[in-house]
DNA sequence: AGCTGGTCGTTCAAATCTGAACAACAAGTA
DNA sequence: TACTTGTTGTTCAGATTTGAACGACCAGCT
């Protein structure tokens, strides 16, 4: 609170672009996902995580870690994609208070599915725009703050 | 749909790191702003670009477009601000459908006021963690894919 | 003036997110 | 064993967002 370290202009146009663009292409992902699937987005994370993961099958906590939600967001987004037969809920056998989360045959089938749409969209405005240099450069960028963020 | 275009694995690099961080650091700014003066990180942001609008004022879709929402959503909180007594509305002199959102000298102050430790939570995430160079990378890449989201 | 298409901001119901509270269980310690 | 501390996932109420529908208005044209 003593003295105020302001942003100069390089600082603030950095901020203020990464800001608005985040929110852009959140918006438009959304928008893609809805029309082509019904999904959300944070579903969408869901079950490409669930895909990625061994057995396709992860505990509560550690998927919320992972998509970035709180973990009453992900109790109602699971119980969505249940009731869609995307994702299943087992009791974890090792630790009785645990829920396994487990991506259905349905559910890897959807996701095979819809994949190439998305990532068309994230092709389009963001990927295809940026040279590789500038790809590992917001990576490296990306992934200093996103460890700071996690700690 | 022909045939789909994978992402390598520098480009998923990017793509997951981007996505990671920017909901991380959303979260930590929501949460900061919430405990320093009570405010949604949406609510903040609209009275940053009304601090910097002629006037200290704008008309509510101008200002949607600014800080990406929608027009329901700038109603809602535009309500919120309004009884916080932060910003006013005024009908627009120059079209009788228009709706000018003004932020008053409470509104000013309390933004003054909390700006400090807002700006600290980006510096101490993000911008202090990048070099001028990659500052500048990242405004030029956020920006051309700005633009095309614009479009 | 009358028409037409478009824009403006609001409203509404439905969907989603948040944070605190909670019960059940785990793991270590005395 | 009994106790303590921490974790797990859910629940709940409240806050916020979304998208469609709507009435009011603008601008250009006839």
């Amino acid at each position: 609170m003593t003295d105020t370290r302001w942003l100069d202009e390089t600082e603030m146009a950095a901020w203020r672009a990464f800001l608005s663009t985040s929110h852009l292409l959140e918006r438009r992902i959304e928008e893609q996902l809805k029309a082509a699937a019904g999904l959300t987005h944070a579903q969408y994370e869901i079950l490409v995580r669930l895909s990625g993961a061994p057995g396709r099958q992860m505990r509560m906590t550690e998927l919320a870690r992972g998509v970035v939600a709180s973990k009453s967001a992900l109790t109602y987004q699971i119980t969505q994609l249940e009731k869609a037969g995307l994702v299943e809920r087992t009791t974890c056998p090792s630790d009785d208070r645990g829920v396994l989360a487990v991506l259905t045959e349905t559910g890897m089938r959807c996701l095979e599915q819809i994949a190439p749409g998305h990532l068309e969209v994230v092709r389009r405005y963001l990927i295809d725009r940026l040279t590789r240099e500038e790809l590992e450069v917001l990576t490296a960028a990306m992934r200093r703050t996103e460890e700071a963020l996690r700690a």
